[in-house]
RNA sequence: GCCGGGAUGGCGGAAUUGGUAGACGCGCCGGACUCAAAAUCCGGUGGUGGUGACACCGUGUCGGUUCGACUCCGACUCUCGGUACCA
């Protein structure tokens, strides 16, 4: 008997070769037969693969190789999301071109994705940075903007006054810029937006149709993102007459004890009492400090000025003053609220402050307090008092009276309000898709025709501050009008990233075509499993539902309903730590992967990082477990190695070893298949299979006909049940003990209920719940003898002896309780 | 601030629907093999008390529902993710 060594160093990248010769985990153009889509969220090619896309490729190529055995024609993709903002902080830092530095990271992370053996179709590799990608992604854009989808409108941005620059949120540290350390401003600039809220309602009601198939956790914050709510739209007409205020309120039932209004610091009447008030005005440049992000704005101190205007109550025509109040924002519904102190914990606290009066017009039980003794907001819905003609009303019926009142006046109506506001993709940045639009100071904007598509991103630059080279290139900047052929301007912003991410699932159906998508889309289309990280719960995976009915509805996915979403199965997987944080530079606690690949081998990595937890939570790193996982191949190595050929059918009979044994083997593959399919606990399922192995292993040296034919149907299950996870040892040790038949498309194992069934059953006894006895009792019981049997039992006559039993609760094949007094 | 997670031995985790808490792995302890070591193999391993059979306690905290709660309900603590320009 030959025993080779295990070394997956060699091993590993001759079977990878092999892999790629054979083309074998290409995608035919067309599924044939039942197809699964598996998809990984691909990566920022940021130079270095880390732990977490380790673990995420792992994940989908365990389940891209489980579906294959079940029969199933995979299409499993990868490619860069290449553009971004660390190819342009690279490239100041270093003195790097942005496209040079990425392309060359490509490169490098292809070759660390290639060694993990992941079971990819290579032909489809798809890179955003280039005008084969982009140019569809402009010519969506045009598109939109002929729907009326897309449209321009001021909104606000960080601003650096020191380097001139405009600012990711990331790049405000403690209210300050990264770079130069000064205190960042909010600053209102022009800027273009998709109109996300004309599918609020259809994206909302998609979720139920992921129901079972998303984490609910993820539906959960789509949900609340979205923010539906349905409520009133009230007019407060100014007192001088000039025009109205418009505000929306959930709690039009609680209009009475409005007692002023807040609106926006960047409220156009916020500013006209600014021109004429140097306090006011101190006010808003106060207001304007600080960054544009809702955390920041949330966490603030809330402070407000009276703008010396007043507006009517709609109803009463009492004055109420009009404030300006920084937690008002100018980008959710009009940029104004009604204020009513008494049953709002937020204006509450924001009256008590100023001295503003609280009118109580709820109640929620008997009490009727008086506003100089509220401890806190009632936010409570209740009985309506102090309301006019409304007294007495419950607050659901009095939202709806109230309402009729104002719109029989004229003075609001009945509207659904959407927390969800438009997707904002203007970028003040070079390293992004150009946005195909052109500026005649005649004509106005002017969309780039269709026929001079792509608008293609200049690469030469080097970069020396943090300005976009475009705005200074004339060569890209002056461009003659379409329209008239006037001198005119380029626009120089370039899409927002989560453009790219939001249609590559389907570009990979059709890398190739000529067009954005072609029919191979619809045909491949929806992704069957979509694997990423939780933080891409709300934004990535929203723009990416929004795109797939952007696509639908210009004509390029159909209209059949089964092609709405764009990934039917989602699964979130945790971050991996070390020593409880996330891995990071900064923290100096990275493992590199290329280290663990050289030491074990890809193997041992996609075993350990599987097995060290379930894949939605987080994961510890540990070197002492991956150094247990090698262990584990290595003895699973030696096992079949050690097995003495030739592999035995089946004896017909027997003998009571080998029927436990082999009870032991299929309980594995149950055991194992439910994990891959529907739970998807991967860690249980390899846990699983080490368990199988110890009981394989126990086995004596020269077994019996029919153990020696058990064990090798068990070694043989133990290599097709560990072969999405260990692809290239598994498929070694099939060529030695296998059938013959390829391992990779080779049907995956199948329960023999026969092997499971068992005689006896081993049930726990409980004394008032407690646990006091192990009984073996005939499987066929039923829960009468059962019961029967335990009650009179020899063992159980120290438990009851001397008590009353008052019921026996008896679960089949689990365990009876015994309840006594 | 708001939205959504998480918390179980020394460590990572298991317990599929309310039914044996701690599967599997790591670590540690003891043993076998060896001149010795490494590797490998075997056994033990939640805490407390007891020579022992065994008993009691134990799933972040406090309370509740139930014959029975890691699991369901209420209140809280700590921690992580997102918060619309990191991806």
């Amino acid at each position: 008997m030959t025993y080779t060594p295990y070394h997956p160093q060699s091993l590993e990248p001759a079977l990878q070769q092999r892999w790629e010769a054979e083309g074998r985990f290409r995608a035919p153009a067309y599924p044939d037969g039942e197809k699964f889509y598996a998809l990984a969220m691909f990566p920022y090619p940021s130079g270095q693969l880390h732990m977490g896309h380790v673990r995420n490729y792992s994940i989908v190529d365990a389940i891209a190789r489980y579906q294959r055995m079940r029969g199933k024609t995979v299409l499993h993709p990868m490619g860069w999301d290449a553009f971004g903002l660390p190819a342009e902080n690279a490239a100041l830092k270093n003195g790097s071109a942005p496209a040079a530095w990425t392309f060359s990271n490509i490169e490098h992370m292809r070759g660390q994705l290639r060694r993990l053996g992941l079971s990819y179709d290579w032909s489809r590799e798809i890179a955003t940075c280039t005008p084969d990608y982009y140019r569809w992604e402009q010519w969506l854009f045009l598109k939109l903007y002929e729907r009326g989808l897309v449209y321009q409108k001021l909104s606000a941005v960080n601003w650096d006054p020191v380097d001139q620059t405009v600012l990711a949120n990331e790049q405000v540290v403690d209210g300050r810029g990264w770079r130069s350390g000064a205190l960042v401003e909010r600053r209102e600039i022009r800027q273009w937006f998709l109109r996300i809220s004309a599918y609020a309602d259809e994206l909302l009601a998609g979720l139920d149709s992921l129901q079972g198939q998303w984490p609910e956790q993820v539906l959960a914050m789509q949900r609340n993102w979205i923010g539906r709510s349905e409520g009133a739209e009230i007019h407060f007409p100014l007192a001088d007459g000039s025009g109205v205020i418009k505000v929306f309120s959930t709690r039009p039932d609680t209009l009475f004890g409005a007692t002023y209004l807040a609106v926006a610091p960047e409220h156009p009447l916020a500013e006209q009492a600014a021109a004429a008030n140097a306090q006011i005005a101190a006010f808003l440049a106060r207001c304007k400090q600080g960054a544009v992000s809702e955390a920041s704005l949330e966490t603030q101190e809330k402070e407000g000025v009276y703008l010396g205007i007043e507006v009517r109550h709609p109803l009463t025509g009492a004055l109420l003053p009009v404030w300006a109040a920084n937690f008002v924002l100018m980008g959710y519904g009009e940029g104004a609220v009604m204020s009513v102190p008494a049953h709002d914990q937020r204006d509450f606290e924001f009256a008590r402050k100023y001295g503003l009066p609280l009118r109580v017009v709820i109640r929620v039980d008997d009490a009727d307090p008086g506003a100089d003794e509220l401890q806190a907001a009632i936010t409570a819905p209740g009985t309506l008092i102090h309301s006019a003609d409304f007294d007495g009303l419950p607050s659901a019926v009095a939202k709806v009276a109230i309402t009729e009142a104002l719109a029989a006046k004229g003075l609001g109506q009945k509207t659904i309000n959407y927390r969800l506001r438009d997707w904002g993709i203007s970028r003040q940045r070079y390293w992004g898709t150009p946005i195909p639009m052109i500026h005649c100071p005649h004509c106005g904007v002017v969309p780039v025709p269709e026929a001079e598509l792509p608008v293609v991103l200049p690469t030469h630059y080097q970069l020396h501050d943090p300005r976009s080279p475009l705005r200074d290139d004339p060569t890209f900047l002056e461009v003659a009008c379409p329209k008239c052929g006037a001198a005119a301007q380029r626009e120089t912003d370039t899409m927002d990233t989560f453009v790219e991410s939001s249609w590559y699932y389907a570009r990979f159906a059709c890398p190739d075509a000529e067009q954005m998508l072609d029919q191979r889309a619809a045909a491949w289309l929806p992704v069957d499993q979509y694997v990423g990280g939780v933080e891409h719960a709300v934004l990535h995976l929203l723009y990416a539902r929004f795109f797939n009915r952007l696509l639908r509805d210009v004509g390029l996915l159909p209209k059949d309903g089964a092609h709405d979403e764009p990934f039917r199965r989602l699964l979130t997987q945790g971050m991996v730590l070390k020593d409880g944080s996330k891995m990071s530079k900064s923290k100096g606690n990275t493992v590199d992967p290329q280290a663990i690949l050289d030491r074990y081998g890809a193997d041992t990595a996609r075993l350990f990082i599987l097995f060290a937890a379930p894949p939605e939570q987080s994961l510890e790193w540990s070197d002492q477990a991956v150094e247990g996982a090698h262990r584990f191949l290595q003895r699973i190595w030696r096992m079949v190695q050690e097995y003495s050929l030739p592999l035995t059918p089946l004896p017909v009979r027997l003998g009571p070893a080998a029927r436990e044994l082999r009870r032991a083997v299929h309980q594995c593959i149950e055991r194992v298949s439910s994990n891959m399919a529907e739970r998807q606990h991967f860690n249980v399922a390899i846990a699983a299979c080490m368990e199988l192995s110890n009981q394989l292993g126990r086995v004596e040296a020269a077994p019996g006909e029919d153990l020696h034919a058990v064990l090798g149907e068990g070694l043989q299950a133990l290599l097709l049940l560990l072969s999405p996870f260990a692809p290239h040892l598994t498929e070694a040790l099939w060529e030695r003990i296998g059938d013959g038949q390829a391992l990779f498309t080779h049907p995956w194992p199948e329960v023999d209920a026969e092997a499971l069934r068992s005689d006896t059953v081993s049930l726990v006894i409980q004394v008032n719940g407690k646990l006091r006895e192990r009984l073996d009792f005939s499987a066929t019981s039923s829960p009468a003898e059962l019961e029967q049997a335990v009650l009179t039992h020899p063992d159980m006559a120290r438990h009851l002896s001397g008590k009353e039993v008052r019921k026996v609760i008896v679960v089949p094949g689990r365990l009876i309780n015994i309840v006594v007094a």
